[in-house]
DNA sequence: GCGACAG
DNA sequence: ATCTTGTCGC
């Protein structure tokens, strides 16, 4: 048996075992669309839609601005289900991957696990500013981080990425499903009356309903869910401060 | 080959 | 996401 005289062994060859996805592959520099296809596709069996353990206590945001060349990530944490702010923190990197529809995790996801580990405490589920298993590979950025941060996590997108849906009515709380591949994947959710729909999808150890659930208890008036909202705002004030 | 396409 | 003032609507 001849051998190729050269032993090509690319990273997505040498897929990195569980517990050091995040190191090897989210975090490598030079990464790439391939490479982190190829940990999505290994990724996505970790992946658990499942119902809440527990009603939860903590409830946090997060969300990521892009000052020139840099990832801002803000997470924030709040009571459930009254809401209140108790803790926000903060992290940037350099920026290693570029914008690529269904590779958000490796942009934005590495700076948002960083400001949620920073947390004083331990949130009881986490809501991300996009898709979770409404996905190309059922791995949006909300189930990749869940996985990683071993947390329960939402999608709450503001647009679609993937699937097929009839338009909700017009009131709050109007829902429809958000099919694709023959799979209800997620929901298409009207947080507020007469505001464009929001997509909301399980990310990790969440079902569907607990997602709508928490997402229509934690929107306050506005589109977006408060965790989400406060963490945008904050997202582009600090933005702001440093140009 | 032609569209669609989170943030 | 980001570049950007005023402006239409609830």
């Amino acid at each position: 048996m001849t051998q190729p005289a050269k032993n090509k062994k690319t990273k997505a060859d040498s897929l990195p075992v569980p517990e050091e996805f995040f190191l090897q592959g989210v975090e490598a520099p030079g990464l790439t669309a391939a490479e982190a296809r190829a940990i999505q596709r290994a990724m996505k069996d970790r992946v658990r839609v499942v119902p809440l353990e527990a009603k939860p206590r903590l409830v946090a945001g997060a969300d990521a601005a892009f000052p020139d060349g840099e990832v801002l990530a803000v997470a924030c944490l709040f009571t459930y289900p009254e809401l209140e702010l108790v803790d926000m923190q903060t992290a940037v990197m350099k920026l290693a991957f570029p914008y690529v529809p269904g590779l958000l995790s490796f942009r934005e996801g590495p700076a948002v696990i960083r400001a949620v580990r920073k947390l004083k405490e331990r949130p009881d589920v986490l809501i991300l500013d996009g898709q979770g298993i409404a996905h190309p590979q059922m791995i949006g950025i909300a189930s990749h981080v869940g996985v990683l941060l071993d947390m329960p996590t939402v999608g709450c997108a503001k647009s679609r990425l993937v699937g097929e849906f009839l338009e909700p009515g017009r009131q709050r709380g109007s829902a429809s499903a958000l099919e694709y591949k023959g799979q209800v994947v997620g929901t298409v959710l009207r947080s507020k009356d007469g505001v464009r729909p929001l997509f909301v999808s399980p990310g990790h150890l969440v079902d569907i309903q607990d997602s709508v659930d928490l997402v229509l208890s934690c929107s306050k008036g506005f589109r977006l869910p408060e965790p989400t909202r406060v963490a945008d705002l904050e997202t582009k004030k600090l933005k702001k401060k440093k140009s």
